[in-house]
RNA sequence: CGGGGUGUAGCGCAGCCCGGUUAGCGCGCUUCGUUCGGGACGAAGAGGUCGAGAGUUCGAAUCUCUCCACCCCGACCA
């Protein structure tokens, strides 16, 4: 392609409302351009990078057995209501305000909706049906550029199968499968256990990038390779241990005392004496939560153990139920149900709010002063506590989710009416599974990982073209000569080349532009070098660079690109 | 949705507090000349509903109100 017949908008500076570094580069580099928060439209440029990482899916998608579908993104909103989510994703689905229709932020329903219609035996499983397409989210705060978005494009596959042993095999071939598809787009990731959150099912992991543009965390042990969100991680900390001899009750006054820091400072106590409450609404009933000292709530645990989505109360409620605010609320004389984390497990001779503002209460013992209080795991583990496994030191970091495999089980099939005939004519519903991988994200996770100060590096295999060719300066004869047929020769043997040949660009211009596209290799050529029959070839990567004569190029390039670039 | 910030030429910004010629600067763009291997130089140009609307005023980019858009932090999120 020739560059000065190309759409290949350049920046030299950094526009205003890029932050993240991938969205920074991808703009300089005419790749993509906004249209409105969260919507992005690919340039020329971009988008052959969009097909190249579409075509590597494709391909491992194939190879484990897996049939292409194009479903309409257009949903009739009748199928949404068959399973609940219409209210289950909210405001985060959007509607149409002038049929009753949505724009679809996944596609399990419609999956479903075929399912039912024409798989109905065991001899009709299993099946892997994926496709790449868009999807649309009313993402309340898109950012970052193309990581979250509004509209993106999503490979997203569903597994459909007699048994949950079958699920698991599906399961496990598109884990292989996804393995192969970030290996070969050039990405270093990790795997973590995952929450299924809204998507319901039995065991979910998320495929993850280390960057501080995530907005996931995940706690991982570096010595033995435990990763988890840290929605689900767990890690070793000491519980409680029990005093022989309780204390009595007593009130205490405290005045401007609200936090755990505070209270400790004040009564001169260590933050392991101390029971934080934090009050939640969950079915429109109050409910308390104790954690131990400074240790935060962690709500996708308190979800799944209430089965249900839970909020924060809000400051004027907080009072109106407890008395207190927040500060000063605790468990003795709470109206409502509690639950205390596993750590504070029989604790006594605590201290905790009082439900009066400015008071708190010591000597709490929690089996003789909080009947009935039920226990669970309700912790957010923090970067250095002890992995749960091996006991190690416990990292804490955000990344970015590139792709989440889900075991959905029987919630789709079951609320649908999705059934299927087993070998003893028994009906039972199909077992299902659904994986999802960001392609957008796919491709900012690499210019995460694969740039430098003066661009993107992209290798061989994302790259939007092998070769940037660099005439210097199109108005010598003998440089446009030798650059064209260079151009020719490289396109005949099928390597493809992107041509600098504008005329008015200066060298340095030229340069610039290459190092911030970063194509593999650049070939430079200039008229001192030509007066030696050389050229000069640039590798974007390592910034070698080598002289080489005409007739030689084409071996120098084999040369390079035999050397896998990202191993 | 809560908090903070920004909106002036394609991009990056100044001017606004303290209202007053024809709204500036750098980059980019057009034309001519010189230059030509790391974002050149000179000369001459083009390009603006100052985010939108309303108000105050003799007079508004500037003050007031409403709305919109975008960014950041948080909440939320498969």
């Amino acid at each position: 392609m020739r560059l000065s017949k190309s759409f290949v908008p350049t920046l030299k500076e950094v526009p205003n409302d890029a932050v993240v570094t991938s969205h920074i580069l991808l703009l300089r580099a005419g790749m993509i351009r906004m249209l409105s928060a969260g919507i992005y439209s690919f340039l020329p440029l971009g988008y052959k990078i969009v097909r190249k990482v579409v075509d590597i899916i494709r391909e491992e998608m194939d190879a484990i057995g897996g049939q292409e579908f194009h479903l309409p993104a257009l949903n009739p909103i009748e199928i949404w209501e068959e399973t609940g989510r219409v209210e289950a994703f909210g405001d985060t689905m959007f509607h149409l305000k002038n049929r009753e229709y949505i724009l679809a932020p996944t596609h399990e329903e419609i999956i479903t909706f075929h399912a039912r219609n024409v798989v109905k035996s065991y001899k009709d499983m299993p099946q892997i049906w994926y496709q790449i397409q868009t999807k649309f989210r009313n993402e309340a705060r898109p950012r970052s550029g193309i990581i979250r978005g509004r509209q993106f494009l999503m490979k997203d596959a569903y597994s459909l199968d007699t048994s949950f042993e079958n699920l698991d095999k599906s399961y496990n071939l598109h884990d292989g499968a996804y393995r192969k598809i970030f290996d070969r787009c050039g990405l270093k990731y990790f795997v973590v256990g995952a929450s299924s959150g809204a998507m319901g099912g039995t065991g979910s992991e998320e495929f993850m990038v280390k960057s501080d543009a995530g907005e996931d965390t995940v706690a991982y042990c570096e010595s033995c390779g435990y990763a988890s969100n840290v929605e689900v991680a767990e890690s070793k900390v000491d519980a409680l241990s029990r005093n022989k001899v309780s204390g009595e009750l007593k009130e205490i006054h405290t005045p401007n005392v609200k936090s755990i820091d505070e209270l400790c400072a004040f009564l001169k106590i260590n933050e392991t004496q101390c029971a934080k409450s934090r009050v939640y609404i969950f079915n429109n009933k109050p409910l308390l939560i104790l954690m131990l000292g400074n240790d935060d709530v962690n709500e996708t645990k308190l979800e799944k153990i209430l089965g249900g989505t839970v909020r924060p109360g809000h400051t004027d409620e907080l009072k109106e139920l407890t008395g207190a605010d927040a500060g000063s609320i605790g468990p003795i004389s709470f109206n409502g149900k509690i639950i205390a984390d596993l750590r504070l497990k029989n604790g006594n001779n605590l201290y905790s709010g009082a439900n009066k503002n400015d008071y708190h209460v010591g000597g709490i013992d929690l089996m003789r002063d909080v009947p009935e209080l039920e226990y669970a795991d309700l912790r957010t583990v923090n970067a250095g506590e002890q992995c749960i496994r091996c006991e190690s030191k416990l990292d804490v970091f955000s990344a970015i989710e590139l792709g989440h495999i889900f075991k959905l089980g029987t919630k789709y099939s079951l609320s649908m009416g999705a059934m299927f005939l087993d070998e003893n004519g028994k009906e039972n519903p199909i077992i299902m599974g659904s994986y999802g991988i960001g392609v957008e994200r796919i491709i900012s996770c690499y210019v995460e990982q694969h740039h430098d100060e003066n661009g993107i590096i992209w290798d061989k295999v994302l790259t939007p073209f092998q070769v940037n060719l660099l005439a210097l300066n199109m108005k010598k004869g003998n440089v446009v000569e030798v650059s064209d047929k260079i151009y020719t020769e490289l396109t005949n043997n099928g390597i493809s080349v992107l041509y600098d040949d504008r005329f008015d660009a200066q060298a340095g211009f030229k340069f610039n532009d290459a190092d911030l596209l970063g194509m593999p290799i650049q070939i430079i050529v200039g008229d001192k070098k030509l007066k030696e029959n050389r050229v000069e070839v640039k590798v974007r990567e390592t910034g070698e660079r080598f002289d080489i004569e005409i007739e030689k190029l084409n071996e120098k390039i084999a040369d390079i690109f035999k050397r896998t670039l990202y191993p």
